[in-house]
DNA sequence: ATAGTAACTTACTAATAGGTAAGTGTCAAA
DNA sequence: TTTGACACTTACCTATTAGTAAGTTACTAT
């Protein structure tokens, strides 16, 4: 059943986000699937496999993002709205990006994860360029700004609002979006 | 010996900024202060008593940053870039910030500890509007923004702007400042 | 029917975590 | 000189962690 690797590493990347990699276990994992902890062993050796599998999952889906936002008709604008939403929503309050989450933990990330992580920080870096340029083509952001520049500060602040909203609430998010607008929207 | 005390909760801090909550323990303290773990365990019976101190100990940090900030007569324009700055030069590159760490942690915390850290938190953006308020009224940052919006989004690009220098290096952060630089002065 | 494989379980290990009880040395006040 | 507090150490306990070895069940291809 290949089904149950793609469930461990869906669990795995839900308890990443809600208690990082360090304070997650096979035990938190083998009893939420109701199997063993050794059958977690079983699909995943160690833990560090398990990781690997996780910013592999993370790499494919940004992936895909990628392809969706060079092939869709969608405006510029929807995409930008698009991709900033969509990892608000996805998540509870008291979840965080788990991308966030591993680059929290890295000191104790195991070497192949924490090489895996880079390459996901990158490509999200490169996918939010891409979202930028766009919108700067679009006139919609001001063509006078850095497109690297915007794009790791729009990443930044998304990440770290993200954290500021698991301890004093939803409204913060909002408001970090609102104010992301108002900078970036032409005047 | 109260400087003991003193000792273990900048240590702990360190770490905290370094592998989080969950990942430091009482024997890595230990162990870099030179005695056993048990005497770190007489300073505080339990890791919930060191982690209250290491918040009260942010809090205070805080709270004397906003006295300066009031006192001083130094420049709004400086007081915004020291408040920032500090942050990033007080840490090194593979450390963030131990406000960060501990948000990222909060679902592991105990509920002492997740109390205090939610009392940090208010009181940052507290400083943060303190000084965004400021440099307002001296005219450095467009009076038309919203002072809690601008400030909470400083403080969330901030913090996730050291994430990402974590793993992609020290440009990032200095990107993220110009980047917030342009938004934020006056035209 | 049988051999083999996938997906487990049972039962274990070693290491580390937080935490505790009882004792030791040192110094200062009575 | 003794009492007592302080700052420890030694020696332990228990729980949890990642990880493993050996056996079990069920399905599948030959």
């Amino acid at each position: 059943m290949e089904n149950r690797k793609k469930q461990i590493v869906d669990l795995a990347i839900k308890l990443i986000q809600q208690k990082g990699y360090v304070a997650f276990s096979y035990d938190d994992i083998s009893k939420q699937l109701g199997v063993t902890k050794a059958s977690i062993h079983y699909h995943f050796e160690k833990k560090e496999d398990l990781g690997v599998a996780v910013t592999e999952r993370l790499f494919m889906r940004l992936q895909d993002s990628l392809v969706l936002i060079k092939n869709s008709s969608v405006s510029a604008e929807e995409k930008l709205k698009q991709f900033i939403q969509q990892q608000a929503e996805r998540f509870e309050c008291t979840e965080i990006c788990p991308i966030s989450s591993l680059q929290t933990d890295f000191e104790s990330l195991p070497n192949a994860v924490q090489e895996k992580i880079e390459e996901v920080s990158r490509l999200e870096l490169r996918v939010m360029k891409e979202i930028v340029a766009e919108a700067q083509a679009a006139t919609i952001i001001n063509s006078s700004e850095d497109v690297h520049q915007v794009a790791v500060t729009i990443l930044s602040s998304v990440k770290g609002a993200l954290l500021y909203r698991r301890v004093l609430g939803d409204d913060v998010l909002v408001e970090v979006l609102n104010q992301l607008n108002r900078f970036l929207r032409n005047p």
